[in-house]
DNA sequence: GGCCGATGTGTACGACCGTCCACAGAGTGT
DNA sequence: ACACTCTGTGGACGGTCGTACACATCGGCC
């Protein structure tokens, strides 16, 4: 999103190479995916992406800077995904549907969106940099929901689905599909 | 809890000091909170604890070890307190005002254990070691809400107040009481 | 009092870390 | 073909890390 970013005034790089920085980001989050932020560094990350070492600092100011930019890129993936099935549904009843689904299968099918979201989900608790990254993301969320329910069932909704995918990842235990459905069902009663 | 474990058949140690490695963990749940995981190590956790350096591989195995025992103890400790809040309602009504101030007040009103519940759900995500303490601390939740709904409704209330307490924690938008209050009483409806 | 095993400590070692900066080398205008 | 500018690189540096191990210190026993 930021790889256009250049001086002020300066014509654009002419070895540049946009699809350098995007790599550095994906090997990024396939490493923080497998090893956790903890264990992730500039040295790994640039193995991984087959860069130098150099290229870290040359493009990102810092780990942080890399964080944000790969979890940025992470959410805005994920909140695509959620209101793409959102719009498919054309009545509430599919909307119920389609939460249902995404909590199926989406979060919960993917150990490695499943821990991307933790560790991101850790470091907003911590500092606001990364808050702001999870606060956009509920906010499309609760966006897209919004078009099928009112806002305070958009929101209650939308903490439903959260902690639903949580336990199921947390719990090691199979759920029934059902369960989730009378859940859904329940909290977009009125 | 695991303090008097010892070489089997040994005596129990002489100057052995049970304090110090409750400080120790004491010192490491305050620095994770205060650092993360990622910017937590046996030296700051030494300096915090007030012990050398060497006692953290005397009295742990490792940075996992250590990390595995202080969050038990987190664990158990938010365990307890959920049980005697749950134990104290005399009805499902009252319950379900325990549940609400639960969201409200407990988790929420503290940063410190809304953070370490976040560091440790990211170890659980990815370790099964960890997994094992999370598994746990659901089961009492459960077992808890149990006294007085079904445990179907159990399960999902769980979720519930997991997902609440997540959006209130990332969301920087204060939610007023009523909106908790609604969302309990619908996923308790039947 | 003197020994002995257990408890606990100080420190040195090798590994890994992020950052920095002098420099290489490609692309462009002349 | 030369010079200049800007992109990108390699490696050195200072610091922090976890761990291991030789050693100090203590409590009980003869």
């Amino acid at each position: 999103m930021a790889a256009q970013e250049r001086p002020p005034g300066s014509r654009l790089g002419r070895r540049n190479d946009p699809e350098r920085r995007d790599r550095i980001i994906d090997a990024c989050l396939d490493l923080v995916s497998r090893s956790g932020v903890a264990g992730t560094s500039h040295r790994k990350v640039a193995a991984a992406a087959g860069v130098p070492l150099g290229a870290m600092t040359y493009y990102f100011d810092g780990m942080d800077d890399l964080l944000k930019a790969a979890f940025t890129r992470f959410a805005t993936m994920i909140s695509d995904r959620f209101e793409r099935r959102m719009a498919a549904a054309t009545d509430p009843e599919l909307a119920r549907q389609a939460v249902v689904a995404i909590i199926l299968e989406d979060v919960f099918g993917d150990d490695r969106e499943l821990v991307l979201s933790h560790e991101l989900y850790t470091l907003a608790a911590r500092e606001p940099a990364f808050r702001s990254i999870t606060t956009a993301w509920m906010g499309r969320s609760r966006a897209a929901l919004e078009r099928h329910f009112d806002p305070e069932t958009a929101r209650m909704l939308d903490a439903l689905i959260e902690g639903l995918t949580i336990h199921r990842a947390l719990d090691s235990q199979a759920r029934d599909r059902r369960e989730v459905e009378v859940a859904v069902a329940r909290i977009t009663a009125r």
